[in-house]
DNA sequence: TATGAATGAGGATTCATTCAT
DNA sequence: GATGAATGAATCCTCATTCAT
């Protein structure tokens, strides 16, 4: 905040904003060089094109994500407690920059197939063992632990969508506990 | 005299795939073109520009699913009813043309604000309603319906994009029972 | 008049009438056939390409207009009269037919050079001519007939110019005779 | 830091060559970026389109003209100084920059109707007020100075034009004179 | 014969990237 | 380093012409 925003804090910031809004191809260097008052050919000092700009960012921001997630998963708690966290930092990061949230969470980029998230890091992957592991130690009793993932992310999904796309208004982070109730029904969790 | 219409409907199919799988703007008119064996030209006959045929497509399709939900929601059955129907008629459309799936509900388009969809034949208006109405004849007892509807939506969603991603493999057809069941359960629906 | 108008004579019309006002390179055979309420093949039955047909048009147009003018001045008059017919003769067109004047005598085409009009039927030649013969009989007293020839030709063609480009309204008919009296000022014409 | 534009001249002077020449719409980006020896993007810099390049062009050139005969026309001589001033500055043009005469003096451009030269700086308003102004003052009695200005537009640029098609050869410059007297004749100008 | 869909070469424009200053 | 003009391949689109019906 108050540390000094250098030429490529802003050129990420920016290119973050605009990939989330509009995606990857359709913004130009052009467009980030002005919104970031830097010229064109800044960016690459910094990065060897758009695209690798546009990984580089996607993974560093997708694994400090799911950085903190997995910290939050690891600590031995029970199962609701680790959802009902697990969606508060979702939540959180929604609030605090829908930006970020969007560009990590909800946008749908088609990056060449080597470029690889560490399957340790990725978010959806976390969740996913979250519900199995739950299932092995019994503490909920699911028969298809994927598509119940599936489900139990659309459910923590949608709604920033949704606000996202002005279906809803306000804060999101509010929401954390009824969210998180549902997906205990969803999983048949019983006290 | 009447030579009938062909290649449109080639060049159609062909555009809808490759606008579901990448994006409208990712996708060239040359590889339209090939993909549906006739020249670059010949969308031009039909449509102002690659833009508009994307929309006149998106509009199109998602009205005629629009309107298929509409019937099924109209018709006065009960809540859980209803909803069953209509997870299964996103899930019927799912495992019968994934592409169509993709291309209406699954993909974020960032078409101008002009255009609009029929407001009473968006699937995403139409679960909204659906859950409002079953709030005002005390159906299901829920505080937040805009949230709780995002929530539904989502639920339903996530586990065509789990597919799609191949995070889930095969039909989902079959699994409609128990994605109605979730909803349900998050909508506080009892018996 | 009462004759009922082909669809040849429908696209010529039209085609000469486009060609006049926008050029032939801006005018589409779209907007032909659309105006004269044919098909885009229709053309290529009586023309073998859009620029033969402009050549044909062209050359045909000035070649009637050539020989009217031709008549004209061959009936052994005295210069003054024989000058006086042919600003009327042109100012007649001018008011009768707008369209077809501009077409013939203010448009500048690029046609290929081995398209030639007869030159024995090019206004500006008949012009040019009249004034050479009227120094020869000492009928006027000028010393560079070329010149000369070129100052009566935009005396006489930038009044309709200016019609048609709105600096001036109404009928140009009228003016035939002041326009006359002043080309025999300038050609020094006394008595 | 400041390097020069350098390849922006060049193009604009190729441009007003072949746009004078040929006309906007025949002449292609192509031809302007070989023959003035830079790339096919070079002109997007700078304008917008090819359609905006040629009207700032056309609107500069016109002005800059238009500028310089207001100049002659506003010190207080007497009408046929002025008018015979007017006609050596457009002849000077001629005979330095036939090309850059022909684009902004003798072609016919379809701008849209929002694209206006200053009127104050039209020359053919700028002749078209010269005389009124003699009207007004009594220095030339004639009846329609609409008319009469068009005529002796066509009358000054009319020679230019047989020029440019190879209808008379030479400089034209010293015709000035001969031009500026005939013009007198043709307003009724004694003494 | 008439139609208008289809073709495909050609033209305008975009824009990531380079590079001289 | 920083700039932004220049490059040129790639893209969208146009449109004269062809041709199946």
């Amino acid at each position: 905040m108050s540390k000094p925003i250098t030429k490529l804090e802003s050129i990420e910031k920016t290119a973050i904003q605009l990939f989330a809004l509009y995606g990857i191809k359709q913004v130009t260097i052009k467009e980030i060089a002005s919104k970031s008052k830097c010229s064109e050919g800044a960016l690459y000092r910094h990065y060897k094109s758009k695209e690798e700009m546009a990984w580089e960012l996607y993974k560093r921001e997708v694994e400090i994500f799911g950085k903190k997630l997995r910290n939050i998963l690891n600590c031995g708690h029970a199962f609701p407690d680790k959802l009902g966290s697990a969606v508060e930092l979702f939540y959180k990061l929604f609030d605090e920059d829908q930006t970020k949230f969007s560009f990590i969470l909800l946008s749908k980029y088609n990056f060449s197939k080597s470029r690889k998230i560490d399957p340790g890091l990725n978010p959806f992957n976390l969740v996913t063992d979250l519900i199995k592991i739950a299932v092995k130690k019994n503490e909920i009793n699911i028969d298809n632990p994927e598509l119940y993932s599936a489900m139990i992310l659309g459910l923590v999904l949608q709604p920033p969508t949704f606000v996202v796309s002005k279906r809803i208004k306000g804060k999101i982070g509010n929401t954390a506990d009824t969210v998180t109730r549902s997906c205990l029904k969803v999983l048949n969790y019983r006290r």
